[in-house]
DNA sequence: TCCATTTATATGAAAAATCATATACCGAAC
DNA sequence: GTTCGGTATATGATTTTTCATATAAATGGA
């Protein structure tokens, strides 16, 4: 028999547990984004806008958890692809609005369903459901 | 009166909930430990090990969400720097494995000490415990 | 109106993470 | 013991992300 090796600290750590359950969770959505040939940042803005928002650069950040620059640089790249489509706010020059193009639209709901579906196999409704009740005001922060 | 703008699909989607409350909660941890000059994965090393563990470097890039190429350089400057100590196992000698020195130790507790705090605060006890059984089986993935 | 301050996005330079691959080692089959 | 396939870590090249800062525009006074 092992001698005891005393319980590490992670293993009861709240932040800890709640990044692993989110990368492994979110892992095996990505692994079938990647099979499908889409990139993470791709879906996270289709899935940010779905089905017909219009959000600013700075909005987008927090949905999809990047920075600034880096979400300038997404939103470039979409752009280009087609997917998305910019619009100076008129009224406060300074934003960038951005929202999906018929393309974009149409990709984002194919997605969206099959997240929808990966959704349910992770856990029962109910579980779900309380599991997103206890998330969403730590999410707000 | 605004018009009713239709719900967007990420307001209720499980998994980004639960990557923006992770992002959320553990942003405010991050930032106490960028005032201490401490960078993240320094602490996510420090805390995988503590309080004295021997992980490979394949368990901590489990434990701490990186890649294998990441994690050696990782590992490579924390040893630099003293927290750390890397041997070779014995039983496998492909295997690296890692814990911590004394002053290391020192680090990890101190960190870990206010890790605990910043936890107590984000939630009561019981909802803390509530929502670690839910995360655990997840995280196992 | 003019100026100072603050906010939103863009961009060049730098840092960090990752991919592809190399090396070293293990274990099993023969 | 030799070979083959698989596993653990290391490393060079590349990509991705971020920091620092610039630009443009709004806001709140003097």
């Amino acid at each position: 028999m092992l001698a005891f090796m005393g319980a590490r600290f992670t293993d009861d750590y709240l932040l800890f547990l709640m990044a692993q359950a989110s990368a492994a969770i979110s892992g095996e959505f990505h692994r079938w984004l990647a099979a499908e040939g889409v990139p993470v940042a791709t879906w996270r803005i289709l899935a940010s806008l779905h089905p017909d928002a219009a959000l600013t650069i700075g909005e987008l950040c927090a949905s999809c958890l990047a920075k600034q620059p880096t979400m300038t640089r997404m939103v470039d790249r979409l752009t280009r692809e087609g997917l998305i489509r910019r619009a100076t706010d008129p009224d406060d020059r300074r934003r960038v609005t951005v929202r999906l193009t018929e393309s974009g639209r149409a990709r984002a709901a194919s997605l969206s369903a099959e997240a929808r579906a990966h959704e349910a196999r992770v856990l029962p409704a109910d579980q779900a459901a309380a599991l997103k009740e206890m998330l969403r005001p730590l999410a707000r922060r």
